[in-house]
DNA sequence: AGCACGCCGACT
DNA sequence: GTCGGCGTGCTC
């Protein structure tokens, strides 16, 4: 125990449970220093870069052990007060080390050590006279043309680091007289805004009022909106409203769903610089949106999750597209759900926070129905647009033709013959599932996963979608040395060969992650298919979210039996947002759509009440499900996680914390497992979980903090690889 | 996680 | 004789 004048509590890059304090570096004022500071600290025999939590008069470590820091890296905290508490929060809700944790809220650049830029960030805009040019006269020098129409498109200039293009390209463009350096500063923005170019309908004007009457406060919403019913325009009119407060607003979208249309809508309606923040960036990029937002330069953030952690100096609203979304969770790692930590953040800030989507998670639906958020109807879709008609095609007694039933091929053909455009959703790519002998009914598994390999055509090889492991195709058969080999049901790759046998010069596309894993190519394969010279357009999810295709009349979603039975009590939830979100696609104009679904349970209780009566009918009827079983979102759920080389290991680790869980008895947290989980061995490790369960959070939350203290010092658990996951979004 | 210390097998 | 295997301990 020691007490001093400064104390400087740190959190330190590694995977201890804990702060560690040190004392002031020699030279250093106290009074200079700020929590949220970077510090270079000596840590174990090596020098690591930390985060300043407090400065406190005294330490539960004796005076003698204390080291003094070695330098202060900022003047200005790189991660102010209220990311910092809300990370300390996560830290703990999470059971997650708080050094790793925040070094999760920061840019590796940070991390390494890097200064952030002083005193603007430098960038390019047009001149006066870069104005006049079209960039169409510059059909010749291509890469010119780009930079160009890229700056026409943002007034405000854009960041030099983002803008991706040569040294030459943007010094002969100078020398022109056409583009000028300067530095974008929190003043930047030119000032006023476009008015909506849409008058908002009764439904939209609601919401937008309710909202804005509790602006300035802690409020909650959840916007509930059908696909076409105009979400957007209603987060537009918001941001609207925070860019004329001179407030910033933060927008996180799912991953899939931060596409570069989302951000022109932004960016034609704004004319500030907007920081966007997503995986692709380079590390330079990253740190370059994320200066933007933390200077108050842009006034607008649009990211994916990790966005939840931008330092906002002037935060008026957060908007959470897609709440329901899967990918708002981070499912490694630091495991937090964005959605809720935008929750936490908002109340925090003291500003509303919406939420939005066509199929809103049971978790939000229960908060509606506690009166903790507040729920906005979009009913309508906009214009003259109706709801599609949904078919189920029993496909148990037909003979399908590459995945495609009878019923839906001729569906395909009215609908194309009718100048319709079809859009045929498959959750699994490749060309087909399995590989089998039909001599000795052996199938192509995995050497490293429970798991088969997948055929793919393109390569002529086996891939699994598990491991990314991959070799050729097996011409004999291991087992039985026969050669009748081939392949079982149906990949996008198969259909798309199918369909070119169908329907003989019908251009279709193929949307998945084969077909788009080139730079530009989705944004591409997204034109065709909108501008409607495909007519047919297949596709896994890629193809299902957040995409407006006008001209859909037919969707046809061709395997819906996926998630009807499933070890995870979340399955049946996440193929009804699934099958709502592709269907959506359709009959977003004046031609009414039309949805066929083919699957092998079409008695199935929840799919007819979908069907039937939709999606609120469904979350109705699955939230009574989880309130009977007594599962989340009505209790609360935490997994404890393990994977080790050998088959026993992470069984027995899990069975040796199950035991102790029960000696120690600690009340209201019942304990299942552990179970090996669904595919137990996965690129090569074995894994298993146990779950825990409590209705009241609070028990739970006690029970994981004094476990996960216990296991850092536990010899078995250095056997393992072991994770808790506080809220599961999937489990196995 | 790193990183070092420490005590037992096959090799320049 | 040593190089190096990974068990164990520690990080203010």
């Amino acid at each position: 125990m020691t007490v001093h004048n400064n104390i400087l509590r740190i959190a330190v890059p590694s995977p201890l449970y804990r702060s560690f304090d040190y004392l002031l570096p020699t030279g250093v004022e106290p009074h200079a220093l700020q929590a949220g500071v970077r510090v270079r600290v000596p840590f174990g025999r090596r020098t690591v870069i930390g985060v300043l939590l407090d400065i406190t008069t005294e330490s539960a470590v004796a005076i003698d052990k204390l080291k003094p820091a070695l330098a202060v890296l900022d003047s200005e905290p790189v991660l102010n007060s209220d990311i910092l508490s809300m990370v300390q929060w996560a830290s703990d809700y999470y059971h997650h080390p708080i050094g790793d944790a925040l070094t999760a809220a920061l840019p590796v650049l940070l991390r390494r050590g890097e200064a952030p830029e002083a005193g603007g960030i430098p960038a390019w805009r047009l001149t006066a006279a870069g104005r006049k040019i079209d960039s169409a006269t510059l059909a010749r020098a291509p890469r010119q043309q780009t930079v160009i129409a890229t700056l026409h498109g943002q007034p405000p200039g854009v960041a030099r680091n983002t803008l991706d293009t040569s040294a030459t390209v943007l010094r002969t463009l100078a020398e022109k007289g056409w583009i000028e350096s300067f530095h974008l500063t929190p003043g930047s923005d030119i000032g006023t805004t476009t008015p909506s170019p849409h008058t908002l309908n009764p439904a939209q004007q609601h919401a937008v009022d309710a909202i804005l009457k509790q602006y300035g406060q802690f409020s909650p919403f959840l916007l509930e909106g059908v696909t076409g019913s105009g979400k957007t325009e209603v987060y537009l009119t918001l941001v609207e409203h925070a860019l004329a407060r001179q407030q910033q607003a933060l927008v996180l979208v799912p991953e899939i769903g931060l596409t570069p249309q989302l951000v022109d809508r932004f960016r034609q309606r704004f004319p500030v610089p907007l920081a966007v923040l997503h995986s692709g960036l380079s590390e330079r990029e990253r740190l370059t949106a994320w200066q933007l937002a933390r200077t108050g330069t842009a006034p607008v953030i649009i990211g994916t999750r990790s966005a939840i952690f931008t330092p906002l100096p002037r935060p008026g609203l957060i908007l959470v597209d897609e709440e329901h979304d899967a990918s708002l969770k981070q499912q490694d790692g630091f495991r937090y759900s964005a959605r809720d930590l935008a929750i936490w953040r908002a109340r925090q800030l003291d500003i509303p926070v919406v939420l939005g989507s066509a199929t809103p998670s049971l978790e939000s639906l229960l908060n509606v129905e506690q009166k903790r958020y507040q729920r906005l109807d979009l009913p309508e879709r906009t214009g003259v647009a109706r709801p599609p008609a949904f078919r189920l095609v029993d496909i148990r007694e037909q003979r399908l033709e590459d995945g495609l039933s009878t019923a839906l091929l001729k569906r395909i053909q009215e609908h194309l013959d009718a100048a319709g455009q079809v859009l045929l959703f498959l959750n699994r790519r490749g060309f087909a599932p399995t590989l089998m002998c039909y001599g000795c009914d052996w199938v192509a598994e995995c050497r490293r996963c429970d798991a088969r390999m997948t055929w793919h055509q393109h390569d002529g090889r086996l891939h699994c979608h598990h491991c990314g492991s991959q070799r050729p195709v097996d011409s004999v058969c291991p087992s039985c040395q026969g050669t009748d080999l081939h392949p079982v049901g149906q990949g996008t790759e198969r259909v798309e060969q199918a369909l070119a046998t169908h329907f003989p010069g019908v251009e279709h596309i193929r949307i998945d992650r084969d077909t788009t894993r080139r730079k530009g190519e989705l944004d591409r394969l997204l034109g065709q298919a909108r501008s409607g010279t495909s007519r047919i357009l297949l596709g896994t999810q890629m193809l299902a979210k957040g995409h407006h295709f006008p001209n859909v009349t037919l969707v046809g979603i061709l395997d819906a039996d996926h998630g009807l039975f499933s070890t995870d009590f979340r399955a049946s939830e996440r193929m009804a947002q699934l099958i709502v979100q592709v269907a959506g696609r359709a009959g977003r104009h004046e031609r009414p759509g039309e949805v066929l679904i083919q699957t092998c349970h079409p008695e199935h209780p929840l799919l007819q009440l979908l069907i039937t009566q939709g999606y609120p009918a469904f979350a109705r009827a699955a939230l009574t499900e989880r309130r009977t079983a007594q599962m989340p979102p009505v209790t609360s759920m935490a997994l404890l996680r393990a994977e080790a080389p050998a088959a026993d290991t992470a069984m027995g680790f899990l069975a040796s914390i199950q035991q102790r869980i029960r000696a120690t008895g600690l009340p209201g947290v019942d304990v299942w497992g552990p179970v090996p989980a669904t595919m137990e061995r996965r690129a090569g490790r074995f894994r298993a979980q146990l779950m825990l369960q409590s209705a009241q959070r609070g028990d739970l939350q006690r029970l994981l903090s004094t476990l996960v203290r216990q296991l850092e010092h536990t010899k078995e658990a250095r056997q393992v690889r072991w994770s808790v996951d506080v809220d599961p979004v999937d489990t196995y």
